[in-house]
DNA sequence: CGATACCTTGACCACTTTCAACGTCCGTGG
DNA sequence: CCACGGACGTTGAAAGTGGTCAAGGTATCG
């Protein structure tokens, strides 16, 4: 892993602040974070971890959009996680990755060097218990996704997917962009994502915007014109 | 919850001491343990837990096999995990269950009243060590089970279980029973947790019958006459 | 012994994949 | 500046895997 180190900037103005591992810290214990931690940043494509491989940091994705994939031995992938700002990779105890981590955009991550990170586990309970939760809520989410990969048909597998992209930015940016979206992957990620040929899911987003129910800017950028109708499709239940 | 309670063995001789949420547990820890469980039995087919409900114990599988599923509204359904003896049903700081918990067949439970046990929770670290490792552990057969999912062909999936099968029969019962093995689940159930219909289960299970991968006893019980055939046909790699 | 639940097998069908061609965007270099 | 090349995306046609529907078989339990 050879990223650049770029300057890091103050926990306090950070963006993902709010939400990544480090929530619950608060001064004492915000400091020791400050001075172990060390911002890398990648390129859009790059591989930041290997399947296997022995990890030297844990980190918290604070811009860009990551992937966690898993490849049989015929190629055949499927991701397993996509990790957007706050989400973080690194478990405690697991000092190896079980799957590749690639950068899907231009990646910042908040990089802690393990061992130190692992120490400061023991003494602070706020950060532990912010991992489990993490983690336990990343258990929720495969399960979902368990569901939606077993069950459900393609046209529903997309509307899903839009579903979360639309319920994920409106945790974040709480700009009132109702319905201004943008795909953080592209069509052959999508596909691996759902479990899908990167044909179907672009046959069905072209359903999708022949139906009205979204309007494309272009191949990432899109409008959400009829939230209700995509929410139905998704086979879900009402949200939560 | 309506299920009987059964008089208790002690831990010193309980089955999964060595891999339940008590394994780390000894002496003074193992004693409270023993004052706040109860044995809880329930019969093939009792739903043990309904999703969205408010739990008000949490357990160990001490025998038999139970189910975690998902629903659509429409009726599919997903397993999202299977529960054999060791696995533990609850997870700190979480009351409601995700997802229906079904006895696939007679199973006891070593329970233990949430309140209580969370209590213990926060004084004994090998309790909470031993809780996080597991949900790490469900983790990663979550995200195993996407990949199955998401990629594998019926066959490959229906072998990939039956290897899983292999590799859990091995870990417990350490009896040189190479190969005799009994199927946890109807096929109806297996179909749910592949992501398949009872039909093409049945057909795949035909289909390593006849290649003379398998041999049934009587529908639930067989043998595996060549493993290596069969993990070959699973798409994993060689066993870890 | 019959009822019922569970399983198997066949025939047909549909959805998704596969294969292929073409289109569009964008960066690079002539 | 435009032309070329490559990555990415769309669309069509054909093929195939697994699903659906249906009939019949087998075991188990009263």
């Amino acid at each position: 892993m050879n990223a650049p180190v770029l300057s890091n900037i103050k926990c306090g103005e950070c963006p993902i602040r709010h939400r990544a591992v480090c929530s619950r810290c608060e001064g004492a214990e915000l400091d020791i974070l400050e001075k172990i931690k060390v911002y890398r940043s990648f390129k859009a494509g790059e591989q930041i971890l290997w399947r296997g491989e022995s990890m030297d940091f844990v980190a918290s994705v604070v811009s860009g959009v990551a992937t966690l994939g898993k490849t049989l031995e015929d190629g055949r992938t499927q991701m397993v996680g996509l990790l957007l700002p706050s989400d973080f990779i690194g478990r405690p105890g697991r000092d190896r990755v079980e799957f590749d981590v690639i950068a899907a955009s231009d990646v910042t991550l908040c990089c802690f060097d393990r061992k130190p990170f692992e120490n400061l586990l023991l003494v602070t309970p706020h950060l532990s218990e912010r991992l489990v939760e993490i983690a336990l809520d990343e258990l929720d989410a495969a399960r979902d996704w368990m569901l939606l990969l077993g069950r459900k048909t393609a046209r529903e597998k997309i509307a899903t997917f839009i579903d979360m992209l639309i319920r994920r930015s409106s945790l974040e940016g709480s700009t009132a962009q109702n319905d201004a979206l943008t795909l953080p992957l592209s069509r052959e990620e999508i596909a691996n994502y759902l479990g899908l040929t990167l044909e179907t899911v672009s046959r069905q987003l072209s359903a999708l915007k022949s139906q009205g129910i979204l309007q494309f800017k272009d191949r990432r950028s899109f409008e959400v014109l009829n939230p209700k109708a995509l929410h139905d499709i998704s086979g879900d239940d009402a949200p939560r």
